[in-house]
DNA sequence: ATTGGCACTCTAGACATAAGAGTGCTAAAA
DNA sequence: TTTTAGCACTCTTATGTCTAGAGTGCCAAT
């Protein structure tokens, strides 16, 4: 029923209306593609579209906005087309060469993650979301016990992962250093090689093994690992782009605000983008009220996700108006994607 | 020239004009206050006040507004007053209980800071900014190095500030325990106690006192440490509560996207604060066009200071728009400027 | 299947009007 | 000398009316 001209037609309504932002009618639309054809053969072509809910018109005679199945099929099968494709590709090389300048510089977890948010942000002129890699199921490869000052102990969590966490416990008696390196190999016979999950079990079993007298201290540093553990359970995101989100705010008719909100307190972030499930390399799209969990009505979505070693371990997104420019907001965050995994040495 | 009553009223206009967001006429004045006179001699008084320039009128014939003068006796003698420092007070004794026991848990300075800039966004309504300590007058406790795995070394860098830095390198060649700790010793005859800004001619120098084969080792060291005490000479800020800007959009014409931008960027917030000064314990507040430098024109901004062993190592401030509650936000920024100082020992 | 033509619909902007809130001033009262 | 009532005047805001312009839908002709 859908010839080859409706969806040209709807190709260019969509091309149109992320240009300028207004409804586009039929006679503008002639004047500005040559179709070949009169602008009331256009017409009949839209009242295909409309009948096959692609477009709508916001009221009786008015130009048309895409749907957001409209948007769907423009995602999935318009941009598939061989010259965008070669346009995503070239975007896509020259952010990966940007990016990457910028991140191999980068050493600490924290700071590479909201600077891969950053860039994406402003490489697309929307917002950006980054998660923290999973660790759930990493296991610990050791603990280090370092002296500080006095009494006051550094722990160091070292796991197979990238990250390395560190914590200051104040003992409550001074502890030679000879002392600390037998308990780090005590601990590490416990510790070492353990996934995170199960470790706290058995370190409370460590304390009952040692001498009365040792143990006030023992105790202090097992704290001070569950502690960091603790933390590595913690579900967070680095956001950037908020400016880019108020910019084309009369898109989201006052749910702004909560969404943004949303994203400073972090809650409910992770869980939302564990929904979508992703194969790799291939971005995925989320458009308008295919996500019915978000606050922001007319906003799309673009998720990616980056691994290590082979196994997916968190998501990388992109959120703005529905409206967006969709080839090039691919690119990146295809291109941020694989900058963050790590599937060969480096 | 100016009197008790005129006092009064300014200050009722500045209350009125908070609570409502809109221009203050003396009929609705004398009706929600009870001054005992008639509206036509408040009229005289908004004549007053309106000559010496503490409050203004949009237009010919409509309610008053307060000017940035206005605000500024109101901040600095009417919330002087008894009955309003004692709410302050009241206030921050709260806040502080909350505050203290959220920040106590945080181990990461990271986080620490980013949770007090959220619990203040929270508490006043407005966006936070909290400034990262200043590193540069810092000096060097020791470096630590810390077999990770396979030529794999983390270097520790660990000043007397709170904060201990953390760098991964990848050796050339694999290095035994035993050298790695004769390694460390040496390092820290030269490291030890030296001003972190001295550090980089003194490491230099350093390296050249190896022999040939160690110097690629050495060197790889030698640059990790250096990319660590560049990290720290960065300025950076911790930020929340752009949701809150937002929802006060109105008050600020246009200006607000790019004010996001500035502190998603991180560009010259450092700077701006720095331009300040601060007695300790004394909140201060910034209020419209006597900042010349933001991009906002309807902002206010208190500014605190935090300090550790007495001297001020950086600033906890509040934004918001020029009428926002300036005894609440007040505590709530000396609370949380308190909790980050560290003066005594914890 | 495409097109020209035409009646019809809806929006956005221009303009006029009226109500309401507020001011400033003056002359009288306290 | 300070306060007050009264009144004319000003400006904003809401409302209604009108028109031009863009766009649609449909029909008959190609």
């Amino acid at each position: 029923m859908i010839s080859e001209r409706n969806m040209a037609v709807l190709r260019a309504i969509i091309e149109d209306f992320i240009a300028t932002n207004e409804p586009v009618g039929s006679k503008t639309l002639v004047e500005r593609h040559n179709f070949g054809v009169s602008s009331a053969t256009i017409r009949n072509d839209m009242a295909v579209l409309e009948e096959e809910g692609y477009i709508a018109a916001p009221h009786t005679s008015s130009g048309r906005i895409p749907t957001d199945k409209g948007y769907r099929v423009f995602v999935d099968q318009l941009i598939q087309a061989e010259a965008v494709t070669a346009e995503i590709k070239k975007n896509f090389a020259e952010l990966n060469k940007i990016f990457a300048k910028t991140l191999d510089q980068l050493t600490d977890l924290d700071e590479k993650l909201q600077t891969s948010a950053q860039l994406l942000a402003k490489a697309t002129g929307e917002a950006a979301v980054v998660q923290y890699p999973n660790m759930k199921s990493v296991s610990v490869r050791s603990v280090e016990f370092v002296k500080v000052s006095e009494a006051r102990v550094l722990i160091l969590l070292i796991t197979d992962a990238e990250r390395i966490q560190q914590h200051v416990v104040l003992l409550a008696s001074d502890v030679s250093e000879q002392s600390l390196v037998s308990l780090k190999e005590k601990f590490n016979q416990v510790c070492s090689g353990k996934a995170i999950e199960s470790l706290s079990e058995s370190l409370k079993v460590l304390v009952t093994k040692f001498a009365p007298e040792q143990r006030v201290n023992v105790q202090i540093l097992v704290d001070g690992i569950l502690l960091l553990i603790d933390a590595n359970k913690q579900d967070k995101v680095a956001f950037a782009g908020a400016a880019n989100l108020v910019r084309s705010e009369q898109q989201f008719a006052g749910g702004l605000s909560s969404l943004l909100q949303t994203f400073d307190e972090q809650s409910d972030i992770w869980q939302f983008l564990n929904l979508w499930k992703l194969e790799a390399e291939k971005p995925r799209a989320i458009i308008g009220s295919e996500n019915s969990v978000f606050e922001l009505s007319t906003s799309s979505l673009l998720l990616s996700s980056y691994s290590n070693q082979g196994t997916e371990v968190a998501k990388v997104a992109v959120v703005g108006p529905t409206r967006m420019n969709y080839p090039r907001n691919f690119a990146a965050v295809l291109a941020v994607s694989k900058l963050l995994s790590k599937d060969q040495e480096d």
